[in-house]
RNA sequence: GCGGGUAUGGUGAAAUUGGUAGACACGCCAGACUUAGGAUCUGGUGCCGCAAGGUGUGAAGGUUCGAGUCCUUUUACCCGCACCA
């Protein structure tokens, strides 16, 4: 009997389906235990091999877990809003609900013929209304919360209410605006309702306000600064410039601190933590306040707060500067600077945040004529404006300290001797002639008053004392995350529940949820600018009806707009790992039974490239649901591994055309395009032409090349090596061999992709075209995208997960080589044939040998060992290991077959479903027990000793593992092999370490 | 510039955590069988050398009886962040 994988494979699909072998109970005795895979975005290309790398390794874990006595929950789903399907639309004018649905139906395909053991049952698509209904009422929630530092937790706005109108908001100490202003009790109760409102929003946790705000205009929207990457879109690489815009935020920097002492507590890479904690970028300093000094334009008391990490070196202060976009830059500037200050403000702003950022070096700047007094000596400090001041972080302002600060020192040596420009001052006992001294050890202080004589931490310390004590400074604790923006002027996205009265944003009951996405004539923005969602002509709320009407209804008094921008990609994905908790529940987003059992993810595994964006917005919004009472642990995700990328094989054809450049000899003849012919160059022909190599193939050409010139016209033409000669293009991974790399060229030929290469001639090398192969990253446009649906069909699912794994350890990029398939193929036909031979089954009862029982176990040891440790590629090595040794020990006993069986499942479920059949076995093997390591079948009388003269090991003797270190020595003294080695010398010293190795010394 | 990571045969990689470097595969070489297939099986395969032997984990030092593994210095590549005050 024959290994027939498709069958098989087909058959336990089928059956695992309909059984539903891996739905997971809410209601279960055993322990919980829950694997999460980064659910995808389902694009039109639809799955490589890359994709379920990660995929393989968690329904490993599931399926080991489930072995285990764990009731497991591993559900799969789609973050199905996004750009490429809108895109799609705006190209096509097709709905992106309708490719969705069809990527997704794609995608489902591909990922059930892999045999992942997926709960189905608990599907999400977070386009879906039943699901983004949800995802509308946590942004509710969010905009009904504050964040109370006092409390260190985000409360209810009833709270905050309460307190205003109890005492006003001297008291209230919130994560919040900048630009509060005191209020008493009867203050607030004095304002009317729309004051009111517009108070709560600068507390609320989602705000609506007028911020800079990354606006790309190619994508027609605003991003989030982690959708930006060195200064283009993420998405599309489009330019992106700063802009204000009125826009939702969420205050994630309430949850700055936690977010980054969160990370201690979680079982994430290094890498990945450092990722969040530079994104958190916190810094511990101080903020100091400095008074403007009146001029003749400017009289009213005016401040500069900066933030400093150094407040040690507040004597060293020699100028101060402002961001250009610092709001105080057009009060104080003085008449005489007017005109110089107004002109780098303007030619600051034109430039787009990647000018400003790709040119760090240029030192740019402007004296505003103004001066601050410095707080402890009063001297006048010269003001200036200059662009290595971000507006966007600590206060858009410095104290410039030139002796301590490369970027300081370089701004005060490029202004040296002009107007406002003092000489810098020195506060270190370090020489500075030659560049700052940024260090923050190794020094004292210098002409600073009551801090000489101090280092970094006394003076820090006594600093701040100073500056608290005069009021003009205290300690500060500055973090580098923004608010992040929640407002996408896109279609494909979730609305917000959101309605405006005179332009003051009111939630909509949650009762009424979903607000579901309007039909839209065009996907683009409206004629005047609006969002997509303009377009919509169904698209006002009326609050006396609760229901969603005609824009022609609005009257501003009961039927009122609605919002037109959407959510952006992460609001649907920073919550789905709890709606699988309880996936079918229509009230709440699970409940509080289904969240209590299943706590977190366990184990969560997906892509690196969501280090900050979706891994930050997720552990934000746990926090703050755990803080309202509704998620049940502080952080998500257990443990975080991030698969490696897996990366195409790329090949390579050379084509040489005629249109080179030759050079006549009375003249240069440009670029003539003969045109005749295209030659088709062998890899290592190519290399000879690049190498200048000699070669009678390429000499050949160039002698035909050059005929053609001389055909029209050209005299006595030279062939000119300087000229670039041929040009390696893609070839479609199914037009070569992918084990002897060498070009099918009829497949090429007829390959609708490469018509133009046709009447070409192919330069061989020994007969055969071959091409060249290089390492990319797996896309479309390389051609060396390879189809898990191939592979399955060819090789089967269980050899595609086993070789995945196999292919090297999972957090490690690597390269798919198909060709390498075939030894985990093998293996799965000599497993299969230990149980089945040409005649059927091949079981006998008979007891096993001690040597079976050896191989059994040592694997199960290895292959527990590994699960845990998550060495997928070890465990694969060592069945391959096992099943060697049972084939070389002639086994068929079912006592060794049986369990054998259950410990490939995990990783080739298909084969092992059969095999358990096969034994006699009714039903499915999934929770089948694992088997256990007995310690006993290892056991070893003797032992292989190594035996090393000076470190080098020059042969292996067999002794007994009981002997002592004595008895040992003696017996290797003995040997013939030892004397020969000695040649009559003494060792000078004897290791022996008993079960381990001997080593000789002198 | 800062932070994280990687480096071992022709290739993907292993190494019980300081103890026989290269397990397991791919590829390659030789052979058996054959329905001549990209099947199956056997043996070989780090490099130099006919061999004895030498040499070998990016490079250079060090600790140790013994180092891929620990320490110091250094190089290359990959990933993140980047005028963060």
């Amino acid at each position: 009997m024959k290994y027939f994988h498709n069958d098989i494979e087909a058959k336990w699909q089928q059956y695992w389906a309909k059984n539903q072998t891996f739905a997971a109970s809410n209601n279960s005795e055993k322990p919980k235990y829950y694997v999460l895979d980064m659910f995808p975005y389902p694009s039109g290309a639809g799955l490589h091999v890359g994709h379920p790398l990660g995929y393989i390794a968690s329904d490993i874990v599931a399926r080991y877990k489930r072995h285990q006595g764990f009731n497991v929950l591993h559900p799969q789903g789609y973050d199905s809003f996004g750009l490429p399907a809108e895109q799609y639309a705006i190209q096509t004018g097709q709905h992106p609900e309708k490719t969705t649905r069809e990527n997704i139906a794609r995608y489902r395909e591909q990922l059930d013929k892999i045999g992942f053991s997926f709960d189905w049952s608990r599907e999400v698509r977070t386009s879906n209304p039943d699901y983004y209904k949800h995802t509308q009422w946590i942004f509710i929630q969010l905009f009904e919360s504050w964040y109370n530092n006092n409390s260190d937790k985000a409360e209810s706005i009833c709270t905050l209410i309460q307190e205003f109108e109890k005492n006003g908001n001297a008291n209230v100490n919130a994560v919040c605006d900048d630009n509060i202003v005191p209020f008493s009790a009867e203050d607030w109760k004095s304002f009317s309702s729309e004051e009111q409102q517009k108070i709560l929003l600068q507390y609320r946790l989602t705000y609506l306000a007028e911020t800079e705000v990354n606006w790309c205009p190619a994508l027609g929207t605003v991003l989030a600064n982690d959708e930006i990457v060195n200064g283009v879109s993420e998405r599309g690489g489009h330019p992106v410039i700063r802009k204000k815009m009125t826009q939702w935020s969420m205050r994630i920097s309430a949850y700055a601190e936690r977010l980054l002492q969160g990370l201690e507590t979680i079982d994430w890479s290094e890498s990945i933590k450092e990722s969040q904690r530079n994104w958190i970028g916190k810094s511990v300093g101080a903020s100091v306040t400095f008074n403007v000094l009146p001029t003749s334009n400017f009289q009213l008391p005016a401040t500069i707060e900066v933030f400093t990490t150094r407040p040690d070196t507040i004597f060293g202060v020699t100028f101060m500067t402002l961001a250009p976009e610092h709001d105080l830059v057009a009060q104080i500037t003085t008449p005489e600077q007017k005109a110089a200050v107004d002109a780098y403000v303007e030619a600051t702003a034109k430039r787009s945040e990647r000018e400003r950022m790709a040119d760090v070096k240029t030192i740019s700047g402007v004296f505003t004529g103004a001066y601050a007094e410095h707080p402890f000596t009063k001297e006048p400090i010269p003001v200036w404006i200059g662009d290595y001041v971000l507006a966007g972080y600590g206060t858009g302002a410095v104290m410039a300290v030139p002796c301590g600060d490369e970027r300081d020192y370089a701004f005060a040596n490029f202004f040296k001797g002009t107007h406002g420009m003092p000489a810098i001052k020195n506060i270190f006992n370090q020489d500075i002639s030659e560049a700052a001294y940024g260090e923050k050890g190794g020094f004292e202080l210098v002409d600073s008053d009551f801090l000489n004589g101090l280092d970094y931490k006394s003076g820090t310390k006594k600093a701040i004392e100073a500056l608290e004590k005069i009021g003009a400074g205290k300690a500060k604790v500055n973090y580098r995350l923004r608010d992040a923006v929640f407002s996408r002027q896109r279609y494909w996205g979730e609305p917000f529940p959101v309605y405006y009265v005179n332009g003051l944003p009111q939630m909509i009951d949650k009762k009424h949820l979903p607000i579901v996405l309007p039909e839209v004539e065009k996907y683009l923005p409206t004629e005047d600018g609006q969002p997509p969602l303009g377009n919509a002509t169904h698209w006002a709320w009326d609050s006396v009806q609760c229901s969603v009407v005609s824009n022609q209804l609005i009257d501003n008094v009961n039927v009122f707009p609605l919002e037109l921008n959407t959510m952006p990609g992460w609001a649907g994905s920073s919550w789905y790992w709890m709606r699988y908790m309880d996936a079918q529940n229509e009230n709440d987003f699970a409940s509080e039974d289904a969240l209590k059992y299943w706590e977190n993810v366990d184990l969560y595994i997906g892509g690196s490239e969501h280090a900050t964006g979706h891994l930050l917005y997720s552990r934000f919004w746990n926090k703050f649901l755990k803080d309202r009472g509704f998620a049940p642990t502080e952080e998500p995700f257990k443990k975080l591994i991030n698969q490696g990328m897996i990366l195409g094989m790329s090949a390579f054809v050379y084509i040489m055309y005629q249109h080179v450049q030759i050079v006549d000899t009375s003249e240069l003849v440009k670029s003539l395009k003969v045109n005749k012919k295209t030659y088709l160059l062998s890899k290592n022909i190519y290399g000879d032409l690049i190498n200048k190599i000699n070669n009678s193939e390429i000499e050949r050409i160039k002698e035909e090349i050059l005929n053609e010139y001389i055909k029209i016209g050209v005299k006595s033409a030279v062939w000119f090596d300087a000229e670039p000669l041929a040009l390696p293009i893609h070839v479609d991974l199914s037009c070569i061999n992918d084990i002897t790399n060498e070009l099918n060229i009829e497949k090429f030929k007829a390959h609708p992709l490469y018509s133009d290469y046709k009447d070409a001639e192919f330069i061989l090398e020994d007969g055969k075209y071959i091409v060249g192969r290089e390492v990319e990253k797996m896309s479309k446009s390389k051609y060396n995208v390879v189809n898990p649906d191939d592979i399955c069909n060819e090789y089967g699912a269980d050899t595609l997960r086993l070789y995945e794994m196999f292919l090297g350890p999972l957090e490690q990029a690597k390269p798919w080589n198909t060709a390498g398939i075939t030894g985990v193929y093998g293996f799965l036909k000599k497993l299969w044939r230990l149980y089945f031979d040409d005649n059927g089954l091949n079981i006998t009862n008979d007891e096993p040998t001690a040597d079976m029982y050896k191989s059994l176990h040592k694997t199960i040891k290895k292959v527990t060992e590994d699960i845990e440790n998550f060495s997928f590629n070890t465990s694969v090595s060592q069945f391959m290991i096992c099943v060697n040794e049972l084939a070389q020990q002639k086994c068929h006993h079912r006592a060794i077959l049986e369990p054998l069986a259950v410990l490939v499942s995990p990783y080739a479920p298909h084969i092992a479903e059969e095999l358990w059949n096969a034994l006699g076995h009714e039903g499915s093997v999934a929770t089948v027990a694992f088997p256990k390591f007995e310690e006993k079948y290892l056991v070893e009388s003797e032992k292989e000793y190594p035996v090393s003269f000076n470190g080098k090991m020059r042969f292996t003797i067999k002794l007994p593992l009981d002997l002592t270190a004595a008895q040992i020595e003696e017996i290797v003294m003995a040997d013939e092999r030892t004397q020969n080695q000695l040649q009559g010398r003494t060792p000078n010293k004897v290791i022996i370490v008993p079960g381990k190795i001997i080593n000789l010394v002198g």
